[in-house]
RNA sequence: GGCGGCGUACCCAAGUGGUAAGGGAGAGGUCUGCAAAACCUCGAUGCAGCGGUUCAAAUCCGCUCGCCGCCUCCA
């Protein structure tokens, strides 16, 4: 298994620290917000890398926190007349109904950085008492001229930076970029006591003593979005290094962006769909589809028109899986083998699979990969081959090798029929079941009677409402219906 | 200013040295009462442009153009 590895810039053959085991801790969100599709894209790619991982075999320990106090978090209370907590309390909540929506599996370890301030105040003493950091009027700052390896993540110099630092330079800092690992509170904001007096613990150290806390002080991935490599991550390494001595991260990943008009996704520009607007209009495994349909480190813009193409190609696969499931359905019947290639694509996508997963995980190329065996699946049934013993169990095998991708991708995994009623509800279809199924009875009579003009008036009929007919030659059902995306 | 990334057919998109996956749209065909779906066929002699290295380059190197990201909270 390979993974590019941003502080090598390369990818890297994955050896866990542990034979069989694997630490890995997410940045989670700072819950002062809901979520937008940016942060769903990075919790479902690294929802399907911890998956990929317990397939492959590994015990994976999966961390991902929680930000619960942080500025934002107060500036909002401020605005929402709320506690802080309740704030953090609140958009903790609304994201786990995004995510649970999405498919993504909570972690086996979910910290919050307040569970976590006598951890934090050990380490920041630590460094303290190390030289590492420095008291200035009860805020405590880590000091990055004492870390040699200070840009060693994100690949910068310390001179370099400062040149074009636009930050207000706080005259009480040894270096401009020395960071907060304390905070003193102003009155009225929340706070702990510490050895500074009361404050609260900057950004990056949470993250620092949590993993600690959790995964040891060397663990094997540590991951999260792409702009949180310079500084958060690079403040983490800083800090954990300097207090252990040790490595403190094997692997890093981080996933690309999500645009709008070419431009970041942000809160701050504004241009952000949250997850919420994109499910009221797509149904959560189409929203995934699209998601692991570019490669995890690529940006994706963000539009409508992708995200129907994703539901198109999943109502393509559901009526695949329906007619195998037809197939499967029939009678026994006696006939003689026919050439078919099904059994050795089946056989050469459950490698194909892998390959892609394994090389940096290319979800992208994976799912290209059962699109092809889709193809192979609908022509083995053009064929008509006869439904017999040796038949029914390719037809099986075929189903089973898909069943284990979507294992990893937590997609492709429903039922035809699920994937109809999602859809007669993504697409707000007025029309009942049985109101659909009048109508095909009816025209059934139409048909039988050739009575071709009212057939073609109930088909249009029915499509105005959102619903297709197609008419089989074999099988029980003459025709069926399905909703058009 | 520093560091980094991207530019593949009409659209999305994989592909880091061996002769361009996959999907959508389009054209033709098989099937159908007609459709739809599915399948078959067609579709980039070329991967932003120019030069170079190599038996071989979308893939490596150099330059140019365009777009974006990080350096400040940010998935």
């Amino acid at each position: 298994m390979k993974i590019y590895n941003t502080q090598t810039a390369s990818k890297e053959t994955f050896t866990p620290l542990v034979p069989g085991r694997v630490g890995m801790y997410v940045c989670g969100v700072t819950v002062y917000d809901v979520c937008h599709i940016g942060h769903a894209r990075s919790a479902v790619v690294f929802d399907v890398i911890r998956r990929y991982m317990q397939s492959r075999g590994f015990e994976v320990k999966f961390v991902k926190n929680f930000t619960d106090i942080d500025d934002k978090i107060i500036s909002r209370a401020r605005k929402e007349n709320i506690s802080w907590d309740e704030v953090a309390r609140k958009y903790t909540e609304k994201y786990y109904e995004d995510m649970h929506k999405l498919g993504v599996r909570d972690a086996d370890v979910e910290p919050r950085a307040t569970g976590h301030i006598k951890e934090i105040i050990e380490i920041v003493k630590g460094l303290v008492d190390k030289g590492r950091a420095y008291v200035v009027d009860g805020d405590v700052y880590f000091s990055v001229e004492n870390f040699s390896g200070y840009g060693k993540l994100s690949g910068r110099k310390l001179d370099d930076m400062m040149a074009g630092a636009r930050v207000e330079v706080d005259e009480r800092k040894k270096n401009p970029m020395d960071f907060a690992l304390w905070k003193s509170s102003k009155p009225g904001e929340p706070a702990w006591d510490s050895p500074w007096g009361p404050g609260r613990p900057g950004w990056h150290i949470e993250c620092s003593a949590m993993s600690l806390k959790h995964l040891g002080e060397t663990f094997d991935i540590h991951a999260g979005g792409a702009d949180l490599i310079f500084p958060h991550h690079e403040n983490e390494l800083a800090q954990s290094e300097s207090y252990t001595g040790k490595q403190f991260v094997r692997y890093w990943i981080h996933n690309g962006f999500i645009t709008v008009d070419k431009e970041k996704m942000s809160k701050s520009l504004g241009n952000f769909f949250t997850i919420e607007e994109v499910l009221g209009k797509f149904d959560p495994e189409t929203v995934r589809l699209f998601l692991l349909q570019t490669h995890y480190r690529s940006p994706i813009e963000f539009s409508n028109e992708p995200i129907e193409e994703a539901e198109r190609s999943l109502e393509r696969f559901y009526q695949t899986i329906e007619r195998v499931d037809e197939f499967l359905a029939k009678p026994e019947q006696a006939g003689a083998e026919k050439e078919s290639g099904l059994k050795e694509s089946v056989s050469s996508f459950r490698v194909k699979f892998g390959e892609a997963m394994d090389d940096d995980f290319n979800t992208a190329l994976a799912i290209g990969h059962v699109f092809e065996l889709v193809k192979e699946i609908n022509r083995f049934l053009d064929s008509k081959p006869p439904r017999n013993a040796a038949n029914a169990e390719l037809a099986e095998d075929a189903k089973k090798a898909i069943a284990e991708s979507a294992l990893v991708l937590n997609a492709f995994n429903r039922t035809p029929e699920e994937w109809t009623r999602a859809m007669l509800k993504t697409k707000k279809i007025e029309a009942t079941e049985p109101e659909i199924e009048q109508l095909i009875e009816e025209r059934e009579k139409a048909r039988d009677s050739k009575d071709w003009a009212r057939a073609d008036a109930i088909r249009a009929q029915l499509e105005k409402s959102g619903i297709l007919l197609e008419d089989k030659k074999d099988g029980e059902k003459k025709t069926v219906w399905r909703v058009k995306v």
